[in-house]
DNA sequence: TTTTAAATAATAGTATTACTATCATAAATA
DNA sequence: TATTTATGATAGTAATACTATTATTTAAAA
């Protein structure tokens, strides 16, 4: 039996939902493999149509624009990595140990999950590293938070600061700690890998580096 | 006496010194107040043009691209920052009390330093918070460092480095603690200010809470 | 099985963006 | 006074970010 995940995504994200067709899944597909290849800023929709072998008004019928199919893969990012994280710290008892695995699935490349057959999540794990804020970093975030865009990064973030206060009740910061983690796990492995002095992570670019790091500063902030 | 603050600019980012003439003056005051105003990825250099009363080709001969305009005013800032810390910390003793100004300075807004003619720092700060990040966020960061684009950001981080070691001369990591205090001055405001449930400050919106969460997160770290 | 609806392909068209090029004129400099 | 240099005015191009139309294929409902 083959077992497929299904991250249950914000419908006003699309047009036409991508999962229920072949063009759908090849639009996700394709345009993850184009966005990491070559930065979101020179990705177009007529080049993934190209890619895909079907016409830009193809693509059209599914996103409304690109910022939107930015959105939605990052969402999904961001659900998948929920799931991830309850299903890899279900029957840890200590939160030390639960934070630790955290911080670990945040700051470490992920291998393509199997059950997501057309996602390849270390793409969209790099995509995340380089492009992931630019999908709040704009004009319309206001509006773009009112139709809840970005409700699974905000669930994560909360699902992090749980763990968190288990670790220290009294702890005043869950939340800002959480979403520090979340991004610094992908900004110090974009400043390892190309402004490396704004880091002091060895040349072999290793990512527990970067857990290491982050374990210290995390843990010396909660456990007085 | 009028006391003028000039900042060394790399030559590479523009093709005409935009400080050696008005209209060049011109192009730096608008479009610091264009991108506030409406975010880096509607900015044009056509609406640049109309609002200085000048041609799109002429605000090409000053900038290549808009890229190079926005890494421009960008280094400005670094490098004005950078001066302000130097002023502001200089006979300071205590490394701690120096860093917490360094906190300070980062997080909190500033006003309109009347030493730069053409420039309005609180708006060059507003822009920093919201469009900072995409300076470096690019698939040309690599050749864009190789021409020493982001050399004012390293030299910050370095400033602050430098204290924290002061502070703690074992301390593992102060380069990457340094840009993790610089960017997230810069982004748990724009979370608190657009995506308040990523934080822990209250609907005051006060800056002082994010200076009062990043000194715990820093010192915890630094002072075992 | 036929009818009907829905999805896709093919093509065209528009406004805006991101430039490059040309030429005339005004201002500064030698 | 001659000459360089900066600016202004205008034009033009390729690419981007869409919208619209019509024909064709596929799938679902009657």
């Amino acid at each position: 039996m083959k077992l497929e995940v299904q991250i249950k995504m914000n419908e006003s994200l699309f047009l036409r939902n991508p999962e229920h067709s072949e063009l759908g899944k090849n639009i996700i597909k394709f345009s993850i493999e184009l966005i990491q290849k070559t930065g979101f800023e020179s990705f177009t929709f007529k080049k993934l149509a190209e890619a895909i072998g079907t016409t830009e008004a193809g693509v059209y019928r599914y996103f409304e624009n690109k910022h939107k199919l930015l959105v939605y893969i990052i969402s999904w990012y961001w659900g998948w990595l929920e799931f991830q994280i309850n299903y890899q710290t279900k029957n840890l008892k200590d939160p030390t140990i639960k934070l630790k695995k955290v911080i670990k699935l945040l700051a470490t490349t992920v291998e393509d999950d199997l059950m997501t057959g057309h996602v390849d999540e270390s793409l969209l794990h790099q995509i995340l590293i380089s492009e992931g804020s630019k999908a709040y970093l704009t004009k319309h975030v206001g509006s773009d938070n009112k139709q809840e865009f970005f409700k699974p990064y905000k669930d994560l973030c909360n699902v992090v600061g749980e763990i968190i206060l288990e670790c220290n009740p009294k702890y005043k910061y869950p939340h800002s700690l959480a979403s520090t983690i979340i991004e610094m796990a992908h900004l110090q492995n974009f400043f390892m890998n190309n402004l490396p002095s704004l880091t002091d992570f060895s040349k072999n670019k290793n990512e527990g580096q970067i857990v290491d790091y982050l374990n210290e500063l995390v843990f010396s902030s909660i456990i007085k």
